[in-house]
DNA sequence: CATTAGATTGACCACCTGGTCATTATCTGA
DNA sequence: TCAGATAATGACCAGGTGGTCAATCTAATG
């Protein structure tokens, strides 16, 4: 037997695909480009080209409509994690940090949107549940981090009196950082930024950052 | 000859200061627990005891007042940047980077709103300018990382072919998301967030977090 | 074809918003 | 004390919100 709000979720996966996606990406636009509170359904129904009702036939309410959208991300992230580790698992621990950052900044490039929804909506007070959404989403990649790092110790290829938690957090916020410079491009003013998109120069960027982490500040 | 935003202003700045107090706690309050769009005017002036009016006499829209909070805090900011920097002016390069981590997260703890409103709500679409708002916070941490940074250097404290301009992103963003874990410690579920909140414990991280940024991830 | 169950619609609702401005209250100086 | 200036007020406005639901359309079945 079915709980409602799945009755509910049942009818709009039923729904013909191109309208689940004329719904969706109406909806992904209208969150990443207003925040939360000011998104207005009434746009996103004119921008789907459906009726106000049938939205709220779909999903209970805004807030369903918003949840329905974090999970869907969330699976994509999860996903996507789980297809880089594979592709760099017998390389160290050091190339599979500058295999991350890469695959992230490509990530974050080809899901603007969502991108955007993770670095400004997911923030902001007026988000539901937003502390328990970011908190879920942060240690997914805390722990994904701490287990690559895991590796790296066991293989030798990392230092045995490093706090594993620690070098996760300090990961987790400079890759966080790096990807928010990704999908903001256009608007950047500042050179650095741009050297941070340009493919090339990108390349090099990286191996430097990773460079960083690996032997410190310090005079050798 | 003063031209009409600032002969606005000007009514606002010459108000008796604990009626300027009122209305900044109550604007201060409400925008970091709703977020830009969804934080009412109504509101604020019903917690302030003023009159709607009076609140569009001071300030000329919901904007001018947030942009006004606004440039009121990062003041407060830089001061309180200026103060670091002197008071740890003789130390070497990693001791000072310690100290300014305490000082950003006693300061954090000790602004909750203005933190929360950096964090919050000024990464969110609906803020008004919050692109620009932001880079200029964040040049700000930069430029003045930088210049620790470039002193580290001539002290020769730090490897000269340190990339400073990167040094300074992975330090800032490392800063940022730690500050990020200070004002909101009540609310965590993670015990490591509670470690960096407990006054010794949290010495202990952030000599730990220096150690790392010092030495790197490495085998030695 | 007629029946019927379910999907779709959009006019409608109560509510709240940022912002205005005529009215009232307060203050100032002579 | 009174006039004139300035400050404070809150009822009011147009516009937009999330959400509802009776009416309509669609499609499958007998």
């Amino acid at each position: 037997m079915l709980r409602k709000k799945e009755i509910e979720l049942k009818k709009f996966t039923q729904l013909p695909v191109t309208k689940q996606e004329r719904i969706i990406t109406a909806s992904l636009t209208e969150f990443a480009s207003q925040g939360y509170a000011a998104a207005s359904l009434n746009r996103v129904v004119a921008r789907a080209g459906i009726a106000k009702g049938s939205l709220f036939n779909y999903f209970k309410s805004k807030e369903g409509l918003f949840t329905y959208l974090y999970k869907m991300a969330l699976e994509q992230i999860k996903n996507y994690l789980r297809q880089v580790r594979q592709d760099t698992e017998q390389e160290d621990i050091f190339r599979q940090l500058e295999g991350l950052f890469h695959a992230g900044a490509k990530f974050t490039r080809n899901h603007q949107l969502l991108s955007r929804i993770y670095f400004r909506v997911l923030h902001t007070a007026d988000a539901p549940y937003h502390a328990k959404l970011l908190s879920d989403l942060h240690s997914e990649s805390l722990r994904f981090l701490e287990e690559l790092l895991a590796a790296g110790v066991e293989r030798g290829e990392i230092h045995a009196g490093v706090d594993l938690k620690q070098a996760a957090f300090m990961l987790e916020s400079v890759l966080n950082r790096f990807l928010q410079t990704q999908y903001l491009v256009e608007s950047a003013t500042d050179p650095e930024a741009d050297d941070r998109y340009n493919e090339q120069k990108q390349e090099q960027w990286v191996a430097n950052l990773i460079m960083l982490f690996r032997s410190g500040l310090a005079k050798s």
